[in-house]
DNA sequence: AAAAGTGGTAACCCAAAAGTAACTTATGCC
DNA sequence: GGCATAAGTTACTTTTGGGTTACCACTTTT
């Protein structure tokens, strides 16, 4: 059975965005990068409900994009941290346009609604 | 079980702007969109991947969060159409940026890697 | 009378994503 | 010796998203 592309190119490289950031938590884990380098458990108690193992699998993937650096110190207790790459900045201007655009279109939203449970 | 909330205030609409196209084909569909309106059958024909049931699906969820317009002809056989709508609209150039950032940011990416199926 | 054309819906299924809770590792501290 | 600490991992369960197939409604065409 042969596989099928999308037909416009461009389709391409958003598909590939999503796939890099277009989920539940990334692009949240990259505005909270955003303010600077943050612990692993500091990233959990700001994102009161995630969980250990879906945050160590968000930032793995983050890593392996090149999207974020970790950092690991050698010592005991263990200390890591997270922090945007190069790559990773560049994307912060489009989140916060995206971020004004949301604001803009759907003034009615309120905190409410951004419940992550 | 009280509920909890993302601390950073700007997360929120980060999570909504997500909510509303972080999935598989909403930023494909209205990436197609831009070109002008388009009838069901002719956006399957461009999807040649996405299922009758899941485009419906997503066109439904577009047209309640007023990023699409939803014109139905009163014919038969049926006639719709589905357009950008002023939101849809302004969302264009983001999406735009999107697109180029991952084009240089991921320049190893090819059509291979985008595959829908 | 039967088939074609169009935009659906309903019932069901599966794989992937996300969540939970317990366990690990290596050290310093009491 | 026993406990705390930070950043995980493992095994398991639940939820969700997306997919498949069949069917419908109404008219025109054959």
């Amino acid at each position: 059975m042969p596989r099928k592309y999308v037909e416009n190119p461009n389709a391409c490289t958003i598909v590939h965005a999503m796939n890099i950031i277009g989920n539940k938590w990334k692009p949240i884990i990259i505005y909270l990068l955003s303010g600077g380098p943050l612990r692993f458990g500091k990233i959990l108690v700001l994102l009161p409900t995630i969980s250990k193992k879906v945050l160590t699998q968000q930032l793995k993937e983050l890593d392996n994009d090149q999207l974020i650096i970790r950092k690991s110190y050698n010592e005991i207790p263990p200390r890591v941290e997270y922090e945007l790459s190069e790559k990773g900045l560049t994307l912060l201007p489009i989140l916060r346009e995206l971020s004004l655009w949301t604001a803009d279109t759907f003034p009615e939203i309120e905190f409410e609604k951004c419940r992550i449970e």
